[in-house]
RNA sequence: GCCCAGGUGGUGAAAUUGGUAGACACGCUAGACUUAGGAUCUAGUGCUUCGGCGUGGAGGUUCAAGUCCUCUCCUGGGCACCA
C-alpha cells in the first residue's frame, strides 16, 4: 500500500474540522495549559516557510500537553490594524478592511494546510469592533487610573480627586512630572479646564506635548522602537524631531515592578537582558548647584556622587529651558548661533556626528560644597530627554566629559586615584577619592552612600534612581488603527462613557491626512459626539491591540467584559509563548505593562502575562546565483566562472535544486532569458549560494504550500523541527528534506505490505522493547526542552531498529504512533484507525517509558582502582563481580589504564553514588 | 564603545554531572535490483604521509576537557553620547 500523503492529510483535516476536534471548553477537572503563539500580521506576500517554524513548534507542544493530560487553549487571530495596508489602501483606494480580509482568507488557507491544532472558534482580529472595544475599554481604564506610589499600584483617579477636595498635594506620593503643590480651597477654585489639566499630569493614559519622532512621508508619529537608524522600521523614510500634542501611557510608573518580576520569568537570559537595559535602572543621586547671581538652581542627576569634588564645568542640553537664564550679554551671540546649528540638525545627524561641539554661556554655578564658580557650558552630546536634561561634568572620571574638556581646555582635576587622567579619562568605580575634602581616603563604594548622605541631610539634592524607560506615545495620525474614545469639550479633553464602546471606525473618502495637515479621520463626516463635540482624531499605535489579545483568547466572545472572571481564574496566564526576538523592547513591554495594570484594578489574576518564552530563530533565504558573462548570453557555471568576467544574477530557487540549475526552466522563466546558452561542469549548471533575507526581490522565497504539495504537511513540519534547535536563526534549504520522507515512508512500511495493512498480535522481544522505550524516552525529554531535532532522531533511530528487526507488533508500534504524533498528527491518526483505534489519536495517552526495564538492561558505572582513577562503563545491573571484571577488561581503554594493575581494588560503584561522594 | 549568544566533518547538526567526539540526516563513493527512476535496498564516508592528529587559536586545571579557568581571534544579535 502505498502512503497517499495528500489524501491523508485532506482526510485528517477535514474529520478535525467536522468534529470540532481541537474545540476546548473550559474544564474543571483537568489541568489547564496555555499555548500562545505571536499572532500574525496579515500581510499580502502570504506565509512563507520561516513563519510557521514557532507555530509549528507550539503545535508540537500543545499536541504533546494534551496527549499528558492537560486541557491546552492553543488559539490563534489576527494582528489586523497596520500600517502595510493603510499604505497599500493611500496608493490603491481600496479599504484596509478589504485588503486585510483578503490577506486573512490568505494566510487561513496556508494555516489550515500544516495541519495546526488551533481552536478557531476562538479566534481574534484586533481590527474587529468587537475585539478593539475591549482595547478602548482599557484606555478609559487607563484614562481614570493615576499610580499610587504608597500602595505601589495603580488607583482611581476619583479617589485623587477626593483627596485633592480634602488635602490638596498633602500627603500624595504619585508617578507624575507635576511638582506645583496646591492646597485643598486652591483645587476647589480651580476650573474644570485648570483641573483637568492637573489631573491629566497624574493620569496613566494623559494628553501632553513631547518630542515625537515624526515621519513626514508616512504622515504620522512612530515610537522609540519602530524608529532604526533615524529611519521608519517600515519603508524605510526619514524621521524626524517635532514637538506635538499626544496621547501617552505613563509606562514608566512601572519600570521597578517590570524589572523585579523579570526575575520569576522563564525567558532565556539574553532577552531579559534587553529588556532590562531597555528599562535602564541607574542608581545614582540628584544634586543641585545653585546659579550664581540668581536665585534658581541647576538640577543634575549623577550616578557618580561620590565624584562630585572633581566637577569643572556643567553642560546643559541645548534644549534647556535655563540657557536664557545662565546666557550674559557677552556670550548671547555665541550662544545663539551654537543653539541654531544643534536645533536643526536632527537626533539623527547629531547621533552620527560623533564630533565634539559645544560653547561657553558666560554664566557659573556654585559648587555645593566648595563654593566655588563652575562654568556653565551647553553640549549636544547631553539628551534633553534624559534626567534632567543637565549635567556636572568631572572630565577625570568621564570618558566624554574628558574629551569636552580636552576640546575646550577645561581643567582636569583627579578625585580618585589609580589612573593617569591628563592621558586618559579613569571611569572605574575603584580606587581611594583624593582632593575630596569629606570623603578623602574612601574607596568609591564606601564613598558614595557617605556623599549622598551629606548631600541628603545638607539639602542638596536626594537619592534617585534614573529609568531610560520612557513612557510610551500613545497617539498615530493614521487611519488604520483604533480610535480613542475620547472627544472634546471646549478644548479639554473628556472620555466616552463605557456604554458607548465601541467607537467604531467611521469611513473616509481617503486615507491620507487631510489637506490642512489633520490626520486621516479629519475626513470622517460627523466624526463628533451626538451633542457635537469633536472626537479625538489620532488612532492608536499597533501594540495597542496586541497587548492584551492573550487574555481575550480566553474569552473571545464575552461582550460584557474583556475576560470573565471564571475564564481568566480557569486559563489564567500563558503558561508558554513562543514568538521572535525582535519584540523584545516592544510588544512584550507594552503587554507586561498592561497586564499589570490591568491586575492593580482587578480584572486579572496574574500579574506577569508569559510565564515562559521560547524564541524561535529566523529563517533566512538562501538565494541561488547564475554568473553571466558580460556581454554575452552565455551563463557560467559556478566552478568555471573564475574563467570569465561575469555578472551575478539572482535566479528564481524554485527552478534550481541541489543547487543545479533547471536549464529548461530557466530559458522559460523570464523573456530575456530564452536564448541563453549554459556552459556546463559535468553536464549540470551549478549555481552560487548566498544566505540574504527571505525577500521577493532575491527570488529565494519558498512557499510552504509547494513543499506541502510534494512530500505533504507531515514531512514539511518534521523537516522544519528537523533542520536545526528552533532557537536558532539559519538559512532555509531544502535538500535534506528526502530524509525525513523516508522516515515517514519506512514508518508507514512497518505496518504495511504492498497490497495491504498488517500488525501482527505477537508479543514483543526484550530488544524491541528496549528500542520503543529509548527513543519514549528521548522524545518525552526532547520535548520538554524543546529540542524537537534530537527527539525527531531518536524516533529514526527506533524506526530503523524496528526496521531492522523486522517488528510490525501492534503492542511497539501503537505507542510508537503517539509518540509521532505531535510532530506528524495526519500520518498517526490515519495509522492508529488502521491499528482499529476508534478514538483519535490525539486522544490517546502519550505513553510513558518503562525505566526499570531500561535500568535492568545497562547500568552506567564509574570504576575507581587504587581510590583514584574513575571512569565510566555500561553494565548490565545483574552482573557478578567477574563478569564486571571481564567487561572491565574487554573494554579497550579500559584495558590500557589497568594494565599492570592490581584488580582486587577494583571498585564498582553506581555512578549517582559516586558523584555525591565527589561533591 | 558596552551587553548578550555562539564558533564541532563537504552540509544541517548530536554529545546527562568533565568519561570511547561527530549520534541522526543530507551529500558523496561503491554495489544490488532494475529494459533506466529524482525509486528502493546494502556497504563505506572527520583528516591522515597509517606513526598519529583532530571541537576557532594560545595557555592552564585533571587519570580524563567540545564541556571547567585565563587570555585572544572571528561570527550573529541587542543597545548606542542614558551622565
Amino acid at each position: 500500500m502505498k502512503y497517499e500523503f495528500l489524501q491523508i492529510e485532506d482526510k485528517w483535516q477535514k474529520f478535525w474540522k467536522d468534529n470540532q476536534t481541537y474545540k476546548v471548553t473550559e474544564d474543571k477537572s483537568r489541568p489547564k495549559f496555555f499555548v500562545l503563539d505571536m499572532f500574525p500580521y496579515p500581510s499580502g506576500a502570504g506565509l512563507h516557510v520561516g513563519h510557521p517554524l514557532g507555530y509549528i513548534a507550539s503545535d508540537i507542544f500543545a499536541r504533546y500537553k494534551k496527549l499528558k493530560g492537560f486541557n491546552v487553549l492553543h488559539p490563534m487571530g489576527y494582528d489586523a490594524f497596520g500600517l502595510p495596508a493603510e499604505q497599500y489602501a493611500i496608493q490603491t483606494g481600496q479599504h484596509p478592511a478589504v485588503t486585510t480580509e483578503q490577506n486573512i482568507k490568505r494566510y487561513r488557507e496556508q494555516l489550515d494546510k500544516i495541519g495546526f491544532c488551533f481552536d478557531w472558534e476562538r479566534e481574534v482580529r484586533t481590527c474587529e469592533p468587537e475585539y478593539y472595544k475591549w482595547t478602548q475599554w482599557a484606555f478609559l481604564k487607563m484614562f481614570h487610573s493615576w499610580y499610587d506610589k504608597k500602595s505601589d499600584k495603580a488607583q482611581a483617579v476619583s479617589e485623587l480627586v477626593s483627596m485633592f477636595e480634602k488635602n490638596g498635594t498633602q500627603g500624595i506620593n504619585a508617578a507624575t512630572e507635576f511638582e506645583e503643590e496646591f492646597t485643598a480651597s486652591d483645587w476647589s477654585n480651580f476650573n474644570e479646564s485648570k483641573k483637568e489639566e492637573v489631573l491629566q499630569q497624574f493620569r496613566i493614559a494623559y494628553l501632553a506635548d513631547t518630542m515625537v519622532n515624526w515621519c513626514p512621508a508616512l504622515g504620522t508619529v512612530l515610537a522609540n522602537d519602530e524608529v532604526k537608524d533615524g529611519v521608519s522600521e517600515r519603508g524605510g523614510h526619514p524621521v524626524e524631531q517635532k514637538k506635538m500634542k499626544q496621547w501617552c501611557l505613563r509606562v514608566t510608573a512601572y519600570a521597578q515592578r517590570l524589572l523585579d518580576a523579570m526575575e520569576n520569568l522563564e525567558w532565556t537570559d539574553s532577552l531579559k537582558e534587553m529588556q532590562k537595559n531597555w528599562i535602564g535602572r541607574s542608581e545614582g543621586a540628584t544634586v543641585y548647584f545653585p546659579i550664581k547671581d540668581s536665585d534658581q538652581r541647576m538640577e543634575v542627576f549623577t550616578t557618580r556622587p561620590d565624584t562630585v569634588y572633581g566637577v569643572t564645568f556643567m553642560v546643559l542640553a541645548p534644549e534647556s529651558d535655563l540657557i536664557d537664564l545662565v546666557t550674559t550679554p557677552e556670550q548671547k551671540e555665541k550662544v545663539d548661533t551654537y543653539l541654531g546649528k544643534a536645533r536643526i540638525r536632527s537626533e539623527r545627524e547629531r547621533m552620527q556626528d560623533k564630533t565634539i561641539s559645544g560653547v561657553f554661556t558666560g554664566g557659573y554655578c556654585k559648587h555645593p560644597f566648595s563654593n566655588e564658580d563652575i562654568p556653565i557650558w551647553i553640549g549636544d552630546y547631553v539628551l534633553g530627554s534624559y534626567g534632567t536634561g543637565a549635567i556636572m561634568a568631572v572630565p577625570a572620571h568621564d570618558e566624554r566629559d574628558w574629551a569636552f574638556a580636552k576640546n575646550f581646555d577645561i581643567p582636569i582635576v583627579e578625585v580618585v586615584s589609580g589612573g593617569n587622567v591628563q592621558e586618559e579619562s579613569y571611569d572605574a568605580k575603584s580606587g581611594k577619592l583624593v582632593n575630596s575634602e569629606l570623603i578623602n581616603g574612601l574607596d568609591v563604594k564606601d564613598a558614595i552612600p557617605k556623599i549622598v548622605e551629606e548631600i541628603d541631610s545638607r539639602g542638596l539634592g536626594f537619592r534617585k534612581i534614573n529609568f531610560r524607560l520612557r513612557d510610551a506615545i500613545f497617539s498615530r495620525q493614521r487611519y488604520w488603527g483604533e480610535p480613542f474614545p475620547i472627544y472634546f469639550k471646549d478644548g479639554v479633553p473628556t472620555p466616552l462613557e463605557e456604554s458607548d464602546l465601541p467607537l467604531k471606525l467611521p469611513e473616509v473618502d481617503a486615507f491620507k491626512p487631510t489637506e490642512t495637515g489633520e490626520p486621516p479621520l479629519g475626513r470622517a463626516e460627523n466624526w463628533k459626539t451626538k451633542d457635537g463635540h469633536p472626537l479625538e482624531m489620532s488612532t492608536m499605535p499597533g501594540f495597542a491591540g496586541s497587548s492584551a489579545y492573550y487574555l481575550r483568547y480566553m474569552d473571545p466572545k464575552n461582550d460584557k467584559g474583556l475576560v470573565s472572571k471564571e475564564a481568566n481564574e480557569y486559563w489564567q496566564d500563558v503558561d508558554l509563548y513562543i514568538g521572535g526576538t525582535e519584540h523584545a523592547t516592544g510588544h512584550l513591554i507594552y503587554s507586561r505593562f498592561w497586564n499589570k495594570f490591568l491586575y492593580d484594578l482587578g480584572y486579572v489574576c496574574k500579574e506577569e502575562p508569559f510565564k515562559k518564552l521560547v524564541n524561535q530563530g529566523m529563517i533566512q533565504g538562501r538565494s541561488n546565483l547564475v554568473y553571466r558573462v558580460k556581454g554575452t548570453k552565455q551563463f557560467v557555471s559556478q566552478g568555471l566562472k573564475s574563467k570569465y568576467e561575469t555578472s551575478t544574477l539572482h535566479v528564481d530557487v524554485n527552478i534550481v535544486e541541489n543547487d543545479i540549475l533547471d536549464t529548461e526552466a530557466f530559458k522559460k522563466w523570464r523573456p530575456d532569458f530564452k536564448d541563453a546558452e549554459f556552459l556546463l561542469e559535468d553536464g549540470k549548471y551549478n549555481c552560487g549560494v548566498a544566505n540574504e533575507k527571505m525577500s521577493k526581490s532575491l527570488f529565494n522565497v519558498v512557499n510552504p504550500d509547494d513543499i506541502i504539495e510534494k512530500y505533504g504537511t507531515d514531512t514539511f513540519r518534521l523537516y522544519e523541527m528537523f533542520l536545526g534547535p528552533i532557537q536558532q536563526s539559519k538559512p532555509w534549504n531544502t535538500a535534506g528534506i528526502e530524509g525525513v520522507y523516508r522516515f515517514l515512508l519506512k514508518f508507514w512500511k512497518l505496518f504495511h505490505t504492498d497490497e495491504k495493512f498488517e500488525v501482527s498480535d505477537e508479543k514483543a522481544t526484550p530488544d524491541e522493547l528496549k528500542s520503543l522505550h529509548k527513543c519514549i524516552k528521548k522524545v518525552d525529554g526532547d520535548i520538554q526542552n524543546f529540542d524537537f531535532n534530537t527527539g525527531i532522531s531518536a524516533m529514526m533511530i527506533c524506526v530503523n531498529e524496528l526496521t531492522d528487526q523486522k517488528c510490525n507488533k501492534r503492542e511497539i508500534l501503537e505507542k510508537l504512533v503517539i509518540v509521532l504524533c505531535p510532530f506528524a498528527p495526519h500520518i498517526s491518526e490515519e495509522l492508529w484507525q488502521q491499528l482499529g483505534n476508534n478514538e483519535t489519536a490525539t486522544v490517546a495517552e502519550f505513553p510513558v517509558h518503562d525505566e526499570s526495564f531500561l535500568i535492568e538492561t545497562t547500568w552506567s558505572c564509574p570504576i575507581s582502582v587504587n581510590g583514584k582513577m574513575k571512569f565510566l562503563i555500561d553494565l548490565p545491573m545483574d552482573f557478578s563481580k567477574d563478569q564486571i571484571e571481564e567487561a572491565v577488561m574487554a573494554d579497550d581503554r579500559t584495558k590500557r589504564l589497568l594494565e599492570g594493575k592490581n584488580l582486587a581494588k577494583l571498585i564498582v560503584v553506581p555512578k549517582k553514588i559516586v558523584n555525591m561522594v565527589i561533591k
